[in-house]
DNA sequence: CCCTTCACTTACCAAAAGGTAAGTACCGCA
DNA sequence: TGCGGTACTTACCTTTTGGTAAGTGAAGGG
């Protein structure tokens, strides 16, 4: 657990796609990022609905062991970090874009439920 | 547990998305499906390296209440079952064809490993 | 006569994922 | 003096996910 385990064997592609998007808020990690380019901690935080510090650190280290952000450290007080995509990391939010398009649908098609926050960037523009 | 939970709140489409896809062989079952059309259980399960039964019929009940495939019983002995995609399980797997392609990169860009097993339909086109 | 095949179900267990609450250390503000 | 903000870590617990092994019941083959 310590050491990543994100690392196959994988059957095929999307085994080793989905391997890196699935944990409950990396999805919304990565289109904050794509959405303002450079965020910190703290405003990622505030952006995704409910989610706890430690799943926050925890999703950001994963993602950073699999390259998909940069994570930049202020030797400053108060503390500053800030989180950016890397190259990885944008080409996989622009694969996650036809998903996004279907889901929609689905939630359109099944009149499912959506979290009541419109104000906030993610879901006003995903 | 019993009757589905798998039906949001949601905060973005990537999200009911995921939801409906997470689930360790439901890629794989899509695409299996895909690949031949019409598969019957025991199909399924010889395609799927190491997947359980239970978990086999767990998956393919959920996928069958979200509507990404279709389940035809025959009255006949021994029973024979077939699955085939809906139309909404068809446009999925479309929409994971990016992600796929995604994933088949981060596994050359990092090296990692894939299962051995190169005679299996799933691997060899997907 | 027993073994296998078909498509499952059930009970039990282990591991992984995720949540809660507290602590850390320093600063600015009132 | 004490609160809030900065970015975390740690311990503990619950929920979810997945795996193992067994049972079902009728038919066809050796």
């Amino acid at each position: 657990m310590a050491r990543t385990p994100r690392l196959g064997p994988y059957i095929c592609g999307i085994d080793a796609a989905l391997d890196v998007v699935s944990g409950k808020w990396k999805g919304l990690i990565l289109w904050e990022l794509h959405a303002h380019g450079v965020r910190r901690f703290a405003e990622l935080r505030r952006a995704l609905p409910g989610v706890s510090e430690k799943m926050l650190t925890q999703h950001l280290r994963q993602m950073e062991e699999d390259e998909l952000i940069h994570r930049t450290v202020y030797a400053e007080v108060p503390p500053k970090v800030e989180y950016t995509l890397t190259e990885a990391g944008a080409a996989l939010n622009e694969a996650l874009l036809p998903l996004g398009e279907w889901g929609r649908d689905r939630i359109r098609r099944s009149r499912l439920e959506v979290v009541a926050d419109p104000h906030t960037s993610v879901s006003a523009t995903a």
